[in-house]
DNA sequence: TAGCATCTTTGGCAAGATACTAATGATTCA
DNA sequence: TGAATCATTAGTATCTTGCCAAAGATGCTA
């Protein structure tokens, strides 16, 4: 089991949103790439999967951009995982009926222990926590 | 994040030495093989690698075959899964200098509960499990 | 209403991973 | 010696990942 770079870009691509929150002016795909080092091109895919799951929102034309749909603390990293990739641990063997029983049961531990953990970040204590750091939005 | 199928195999296929065990006749890859419905050819390659990690141990020959290196209780799923990917939740990307920190620190805290989950489950467990529902053994 | 800036949708694609097959070699035992 | 088994390595079809880019849709503004 391996987290992908993908889902790494979405949970960063909705901290700067959220770091931007409660600010009315939408942020463009360019400034949330350029800020976190997101390749533009494939950072619009992420944006429009985590808008379809209604975590984020926008708006075209001139002064469009991306805006949460939600507050920060509303918004959990297990959210955007769910968002970007069907859930936060995939187990397709889950559905398998050569797997017994008692593998699938400790399998499934696995998966809610993640979960869980996932669940239990929002994006409220992620920004509180990238404000005591200050010095990483000088650069 | 996604299990593969080769960790659920290697699961599977401990979980026949286990129950197996403390039988002196080792197994052979063919009978494991059968009995989980795993392919042969490529059951070969995680056992090579479960007794690598010093799971599991093996001879060769005639009355050939595996079985477990340590009793049942002593191996965790987490041991298997750390056997044949490394890792139970592989996070390449805390090694990358663009992902900031908190965002970071989400991620360690969801591969820390599933490895605590993955480590918290051993086989005589799942052995007892297993037993629990002999209708599976004789199909 | 023209035109531009932005988001949206779609298709494509190279590189790597996954889940195998298969051939050959090495070891043990009778 | 030879049969049975594990061990090693190479190959491979298919899928996934992580992008790029073109064309479309929409909203704003002059």
């Amino acid at each position: 089991m391996k987290a992908s770079v993908k889902s790494d870009y979405a949970c960063r691509a909705v901290e700067a949103l959220a770091l931007h929150h409660p600010n009315t002016r939408p942020l463009r795909i360019e400034e949330i790439a350029h800020r976190e080092a997101i390749p533009a091109n494939y950072l619009v895919q992420i944006l429009i999967e985590l808008k379809s799951k209604g975590l984020i929102q926008s708006r075209r034309g001139k002064a469009g951009g991306y805006a949460l749909a939600k507050t920060p603390r509303e918004i959990t990293v297990g959210d955007v995982l769910r968002a970007v990739q069907g859930d936060v641990l995939e187990m397709p063997l889950l559905l398998e009926a050569r797997c017994p029983e008692e593998i699938k049961r400790a399998w499934r531990r696995i998966k809610q222990a993640a979960e869980q953990a996932a669940d239990d970040v929002n994006f409220e204590e992620i920004c509180a926590e990238a404000k005591s750091r200050p010095e990483m939005y000088y650069i």
